[in-house]
DNA sequence: TGTACATCAGTGAACGCGCGTTCACTGATGTAC
DNA sequence: TGTACATCAGTGAACGCGCGTTCACTGATGTAC
């Protein structure tokens, strides 16, 4: 029945997703067209929608694979409270301001991700809350629930500090503020 | 010489600018058409390149009239360090939150200007400064220049909760993060 | 094993539309007499 | 004061282009005999 084995097709979506994250986090969502989306999977436009429905499908998609990857890495790196603030100050690193498609899928995308419909909001919504939940976990075992509402603001610490790093232009600026960020940070991890 | 009286085209352009600053706010950059700006002004596309020498110019423009406005407001109630507290109340407000038209241009706007050009990247550097230095001199006037770093540090938290409650599809969640965020948010105000 | 076939992932041209920008023009204005 | 005129802010159609989406098709594939 299935002509090309039924993980070919798979494979194809996966490779789309993925090259969709990235695009979306270097030139935004309204700044990114659905040809650019494919050719950078190695695909023309015209197969699109075997895959996906419309455009803010894919975007909804991409965005909650996103936040899985980030979800994976911080799982795999974030250990104890440790490893959380070597999170906080890889995050707040130049080199990650520097690099916004391989970075947090938030700081690059949030306004966008505001002003999109629910489908995509919905997503961002449980992504976050899979990274928040996992965070709040290792700082606050005991009851993590209670410590959600005080990750979520250290997120917003985060991502409001990497955004305000990217538009500054005044380079000296743009590094203090990622290093105060951290010293903020720090203080504001939610304790046992 | 001058036809209309040399004020009348002057009160044009301030009209664009005005009307496309909430317009940009409201669906941003890349989703504000020319048209759709001029036609917010009571004018014809036509018109704008009269006025402007392109689309990213007015954006850098309307980007500094709207800190400019903002440091105008935040001047005439953050008269003392109890005047920046209700500031930080009023800016992590639901009203606030679900009326992006007329509010902060950095919460609405960020991640897409650090996308934009020099030019507008530049004309937000100036403006968040100004607002910056008029905070930091209200709760550090001895030395605020040494405050402006935490200042800057303050509105990242300010600007990413805002984003943060407003992508939230989860209500609770997203007013949770509105009140999480002023208590942080207050314990970060630089003192004397 | 080799061949004919049915499947369907992917192609690429085309759809209508709105983008940013240009330009020939219109018509309301303040000025000159 | 009333009229003819020069100015120029604003109009609206058009430019080429890329958008998101559709569709008739191609051609590589795994299967059946």
């Amino acid at each position: 029945m299935a002509r090309y084995g039924k993980q070919h097709k798979e494979a194809t979506r996966r490779r789309i997703i993925e090259a969709a994250g990235e695009r979306l986090k270097r030139d935004g969502i309204d700044g990114s067209g659905v040809s650019v989306l494919m050719a950078d999977a190695g695909l023309t436009n015209g197969a699109f929608y075997a895959h996906f429905a419309s455009k803010e499908d894919l975007v909804a998609v991409a965005v909650a694979d996103q936040l899985h990857q980030q979800l994976e890495r911080y799982r795999a790196q974030a250990v104890d409270r440790e490893g959380v603030e070597q999170l906080v100050r890889q995050y707040l690193s130049i080199e990650h301001r520097d690099d916004a498609e391989h970075g947090c899928p938030s700081a690059a995308l949030l306004d966008e991700i505001g002003r999109c419909g629910e489908t995509t909001r919905h997503a961002y919504t449980d992504g976050i809350l899979g990274l928040v939940d996992q965070i709040a976990s290792i700082l606050t075992p005991s009851d993590p629930q209670s410590a959600r509402g005080q990750t979520l603001s250290l997120f917003a610490l985060l991502i409001g500090t990497l955004q305000l790093s990217r538009a500054l232009v005044d380079r000296r600026l743009a590094d203090e503020v990622l290093e105060r960020g951290i010293d903020n940070a720090l203080a504001l991890l939610p304790g046992e």
